[in-house]
DNA sequence: TTGATAGGCAAGTGAGCAGTTGCCTATACT
DNA sequence: AGTATAGGCAACTGCTCACTTGCCTATCAA
């Protein structure tokens, strides 16, 4: 089972959480152009084998998910590890500030 | 304003969600309430001074927000700052597994 | 079969962070 | 006044983690 630390350690990474952006925007994409977009999108200056390591570590978290098909290698987002985040503290009501409960 | 990488890191380390945790269950605590928590409830053997800058961190993801009465400092969660994760990143919906849209 | 593409493994390095120790300030009680 | 309680500040340490470099494996095209 993946546990909380393995999520949060996932996420405390600000490459970590552009990645998931960008399979957000495109679930199902290659190391390579996962890569490029970094790059291009985000001026990351960072080599492969560094996205490579961050993939790992969203995996373990149960945040992507990949298929193999021949030399190819496709990473598919999985947002529902998150759920845990508003099950354990409980998130006031969107678009209301919220009051303390003395 | 509070950035998302303050938010992600306070949730990063395990004793601060502890914190949340003990928090969530009897808000307004003090510092030293929340290091007897600490001690009593999860057998952490953690400095006072330790558990203080893990509030300040949390208070720097605006997910405690503190109030000082005399001697005093209350310390109350504000579980707001984690609606920006669910907005981040789409959660599917709850009691059913996910599908890949390929 | 040779070369090119897509990816993996492992060791090394530098920086950030959790935790401690020591000392200081402010409010309350007697 | 004096003392105990509640909290703050700053420097130091050890460890984790992001990232790199170097080399290796596997699949596909010519």
């Amino acid at each position: 089972m993946v546990v909380a630390d393995d999520l949060f350690k996932a996420l405390a990474d600000p490459t970590r959480r552009i990645i998931l952006d960008e399979l957000t925007e495109k679930s199902g994409q290659t190391l390579f152009e996962i890569c490029s977009r970094l790059s291009m999108k985000h001026q990351l200056g960072i080599s492969r084998q560094g996205v490579s390591q961050h993939l790992a570590v969203l995996e373990a978290a149960g945040l992507v998910e990949t298929r193999r098909e021949g030399r190819y290698k496709f990473h598919d987002l999985n947002t529902a590890p998150l759920r845990q985040i508003a099950e354990r503290w409980p998130v006031p009501d969107t678009s209301r500030p919220q009051e303390s409960t003395p």
